[in-house]
DNA sequence: GTCTATAAATGGATAGAC
DNA sequence: GTCTATCCATTTATAGAC
């Protein structure tokens, strides 16, 4: 990824219980959500009183919060090591797309996914910060790549950013899909590649030089 | 749609304030999600006591299953009424799309998408009814439209599931990652049409017979 | 089936000692 | 900063009258 991202305002200053804290923490709420997540377990698993707790973060809507932030830091950073640019436009969408997919079905993306999405209504701008720190970055750079392949003349693109979208769609769509279906399964590594190719050779296809 | 899909096992026994129970747990549970619920709240907003509610339900995770179960049930008979068939298959598509997109974006669609993947690590089964009495009918249906296109040679298709599986990612991708980053916003219909048109064209010119 | 009243447990958050 | 102990509101679920 070559462009940076908006995000990431607060690196915040460290602290060993507070990190504690925050592990503990990321792992409560996964398993039983914002509002099934209890601060008692939190902070028994990271083996400190309720009250340090408190002492680092003014109430659980905040633990959450910055929670989730480190999370979207991680990812951001993540996702930022996937390179787009490729000197054969087709196979630098099957890379990426193999690379995003073996991303996305991992368990702890999976989970956060789920988690964030089904607390969006609840914290509103953590959803966007999720999307835009994450995938909107991702899109934005497939777009700077594909349209610089336009402007090569190997393709005929009149707008990058909707094909980017629908190829990140066609990246993501199948992983949550199945995911969604057999909650604890393993991704079946050979059906995500064959979908990789044929999504990349779909867009290529599509938008080939007349 | 022209299969019919395989869930819907119960219609069970009506009752009157079953049915204002059901009501009320519907939108008490979209607004606060599973956890966040009180079962106060949905006999309050049922205008019944809460005896009542557990005279007609084992416990709270009966009313929540049986209440998205109901939705599946409407999501299901929903989406049955899109057809897919179509004399030419780039329009046919196109169409689809159009009233697949207006059906994700409508906003309970988009609230009872957003609870059941959060509750889905919860209620495992409840999200695998979700998905295969939405979505994965209608992907099946868009394969055997697909698929006899191909039979009469309009195509060059091998593998029908798979591209349906992509054209389904192309239209349900787009709706859902907009929603999350402007989570009241009404969607952009003019943007939705460009996106389905685009997603119909890449599809048909993809697999174009040689 | 439906109600009122209540049990029994757990939740988030704080007081006050150290 | 960190702890123990506790407050107080709310939760799920039930008992018992009608």
């Amino acid at each position: 990824m070559t462009e940076t991202a908006v995000m990431t305002p607060a690196p915040l200053r460290p602290s060993k219980k507070r990190e504690q804290i925050l592990q503990s923490a990321r792992g409560v709420f996964l398993d039983h959500g914002y509002e099934g997540a209890s601060m008692d377990a939190i902070a028994a698993e990271a083996q400190v009183s309720k009250a340090t707790v408190y002492a680092h973060f003014a109430d659980k809507q905040a633990l959450f919060a910055e929670m989730v932030a480190e999370y979207c830091r991680e990812q951001q950073a993540a996702l930022a090591e996937i390179e787009a640019e490729h000197p054969r436009v087709q196979e630098g969408l099957e890379r990426l797309a193999r690379v995003m997919m073996r991303y996305l079905a991992a368990p702890n993306a999976l989970r956060f996914g789920r988690m964030i999405v089904g607390e969006s209504a609840r914290f509103p701008e953590l959803g966007r910060t999720f999307v835009d720190s994450g995938f909107l970055a991702l899109q934005a750079d497939i777009a700077g790549f594909l349209g610089r392949a336009a402007e090569r003349g190997e393709l005929d693109l009149p707008d990058p950013a909707l094909a980017a979208e629908l190829f990140v769609s066609m990246v993501r769509g199948p992983v949550q899909f199945r995911s969604l279906r057999a909650l604890g399964a393993p991704p079946d590594d050979t059906a995500l590649d064959r979908i990789a190719s044929e999504a990349a050779r779909l867009l290529v296809t599509a938008y080939a030089r007349k």
